[in-house]
DNA sequence: GTCTATATTTCGATAGAC
DNA sequence: GTCTATCGAAATATAGAC
């Protein structure tokens, strides 16, 4: 009788993501893995080719999740509100999982492979909001001004790049308004 | 007599940039470094503490080349045209050098002591121009913001994160017309 | 200041028994 | 599928002669 699974697949992503958030990327070791979730390292080349592969699992998982997460955000009838809390649901996410956010948005090296569905999904509601706003012809620009604002407001917020003083969470609410304001063409109140 | 001097820190600097440039900042060994200088690795501990000094002085070095890159641009009459400017000066850069751009603006680990006035010198055109277009009360807002979405966009750029087609250097130049629009509160022609 | 030699450490990955 | 044992490859950093 062949030993038992003492793992999965799930089970080592999972601890692989956990790692990621506590030790950081070069923390991310298959020893820490293993340890984890309770084998020897040699076991979990049963189930994953190689420590890239496990990085780009682990990066598709929180792709994924980030694409629930914006989903959920849900279409009302305001896109400019929409895309607030698109925005603010951004930043949720990288706020309770910023080395995955990180790894996401800020690849050390190319992930490549990502899945394209996942990657479509978690675009989506951005693209739509960027639609509405700015109009069919700009929608493409509109999102990715939206998408490199929010995204470098973060990236530079978790680095630690903010070191003016001032308070964080009311520059990304001016942005927000700003941006919203830029892209829809409405006068400020 | 002693032997004589066969490298010196600045040849030492410089060769780490090259080195960053070409095989990343995974590729910047101690090793790599020596062999560009012309020297053994050990003879590298007589000029650099270690390897996490090395990386500072490297990303010191390019903050102030960076710094001298805005201070180039200058404050011309118009301040959206500045704006303008800075903003392809920084993309600009960040095409010349971007694994040394993403040492500075996405660092992997933290630097801590980086030169204070080097980093004020190449923060401060952007802060003067966000003053004159949104006002000095809002002046650390603006240029949050405006640092944020360039940083993004770049970042997302250098990544190769823009993946849905479209031009590039046109989303940029939407970006700086609509951000601008956004700060000063004037309207589109 | 530069060198040779080497200590240390760490980590990814494989071989082969069970 | 899991294990023990181990290889192999780096890379940082130090010791001590010249």
């Amino acid at each position: 009788m062949p030993t038992p699974d003492r793992t999965s697949l799930e089970a080592i992503v999972q601890a692989g993501r956990d790692i990621l958030e506590s030790a950081g990327v070069a923390g991310l070791t298959m020893q820490a893995v293993a340890d984890r979730v309770g084998v020897r390292a040699p076991s979990l080349y049963k189930r994953v080719r190689d420590r890239a592969d496990l990085l780009r699992l682990i990066t598709d998982a929180t792709v994924h999740d980030l694409g629930e997460r914006l989903a959920a955000v849900g279409a009302g009838t305001d896109p400019r509100r929409d895309l607030a809390d698109l925005a603010r649901a951004l930043r949720a996410f990288a706020h309770d999982r910023p080395k995955g956010y990180q790894l996401v948005f800020t690849p050390s090296s190319d992930p490549g492979g990502l899945s394209a569905e996942t990657l479509g999904r978690a675009v989506a509601p951005v693209m739509r909001v960027a639609a509405e706003l700015a109009g069919e012809h700009h929608a493409l620009d509109a999102a990715r001004t939206i998408t490199a604002w929010a995204n470098g407001f973060i990236s530079m917020e978790l680095a630690g790049a903010f070191q003016l003083g001032g308070d964080i969470d009311e520059a990304y609410e001016f942005g927000i308004v700003r941006i919203t304001e830029a892209l829809s063409g409405r006068p400020r109140n």
